[in-house]
DNA sequence: AGGAAATTGAAATTCATTTTCATTTAACGT
DNA sequence: ACGTTAAATGAAAATGAATTTCAATTTCCT
C-alpha cells in the first residue's frame, strides 16, 4: 500500500469533501473518480495526460471536467500547479509541509524532486537583504540527469 | 551615458552584426532600430511592449518583426528569454558573465535582480548529489517587495 | 546593376487554456 | 420520496500569446 507524504488517499478525499462542502460545492461521481486517480497516481501530470488516463475507464468524463477538477484540487490545497520550461501546466499531489524543488532533464524529460533546508534558509536571507517577503518561489534546474549525463559522455 | 554590464550599446550592435554575418543573415534597418531600442532601454520587456515602444516612432515596423528580432537577439547571445508566473515571454539584455535571479512583487509587478555566489555554489552542490549536471536554472521569488510589504502592514 | 536569398508585415494558424451555454445532477427542505 | 435550486457537466466555441505562411520587398554579393 503506497503511503504518500500528505496522508493516504482516503484522508485526502475526505479533505476534498470537506472543502467542497464548506464552499457550497457539490461532491460528484466525476470529481471522485478524477481525484482518486490523481491522488494515487500522480506526479507532475498535465490535464491532457490526466484526461487520457481517466477517460480510458470512464468514457463519459470529458476533458473540461478533468481540467476543472485539477484546478479545484489546487484550490483545495490537495495539488500544486506548476509550469516548467515546456509551458505545460502540470499538477502534483501536495501536502502542506512539503515544498520541494525540481531537477528537470532536458534530454529525457525526467523530473526529480529535492528539498534542501540550507537552500531555503539562504533564500530567506537573500530576500531579507532586499526587504522582500517571499510568498512562493520557483526553483528549477535544467540539465542532464545522471542517466543522460552518462550516456552523453559515451557518445 | 548609461554603461550597461555587457558593454556599451555600440559594442553590442557590432556583436549582433558579426553574428548575422557569420550566419549569412542580413543587417536591416528594422533590426538596427529594434536592437537599439532594446539594448538601451530594456529590462524584462515583452514582445508586445517592445512593439509598442518601437512602433511609436516607426509606424512601418510590424509586431512580427519585433517578435522575430527579439528571438534573434536571444539566439545571438545579446538577450535572454524569460517566462515568469504570468506566462508572458520577456526579454532582457544579457552579458555573458552575468547570470542573476529575480525577486518578483506579486503586488506591483516590479522585478528586482540579484546575484549570489553562495547560492550558485549551493545549487551546484545539490545537483551534484543527484549526479545532475546543470545547464541552466530558473530561480524566482514571488512575494512582496519592500515598498508593497510596508504598504500592506499599514492597511 | 542583376539575381539569389533573406526579410518583412499582415494575416492566418497553432495550441493550451479558459469560457459559454444548454442539459444534467446533487443537495437540501418539505 | 419529491420538488426546487444552484452547481456541475461536457461539447463546442472563444481566448490569447506564440508562431508560421506567403507575397512583396530589401539586402548582399559579384
Amino acid at each position: 500500500m503506497p503511503q504518500t507524504k500528505g496522508g493516504n488517499t482516503i484522508d485526502r478525499k475526505e479533505k476534498l469533501k470537506a472543502f467542497l462542502k464548506q464552499r457550497g460545492f457539490k461532491s460528484t461521481r466525476q470529481r471522485d473518480i478524477i481525484a482518486d486517480e490523481f491522488l494515487k497516481s500522480g506526479e507532475h501530470i498535465t490535464a491532457e495526460e490526466m484526461y487520457k488516463k481517466v477517460s480510458r475507464k470512464h468514457r463519459d468524463i470529458g476533458f473540461t471536467t478533468v481540467y476543472r477538477t485539477l484546478k479545484l484540487l489546487a484550490k483545495s490545497g490537495l495539488a500544486t500547479e506548476r509550469v516548467f520550461a515546456d509551458n505545460l501546466t502540470r499538477y502534483e499531489p501536495l501536502s502542506a509541509e512539503d515544498h520541494h524543488d525540481h531537477l528537470i532533464c532536458i534530454n529525457c524529460g525526467s523530473i526529480t524532486e529535492f528539498e534542501d533546508l540550507k537552500l531555503e534558509r539562504l533564500q530567506e536571507k537573500i530576500a531579507g537583504e532586499f526587504g522582500f517577503r517571499i510568498v512562493t518561489h520557483k526553483m528549477e534546474f535544467y540539465g542532464y540527469c545522471n542517466v543522460c549525463g552518462e550516456r552523453q559522455r559515451k557518445k
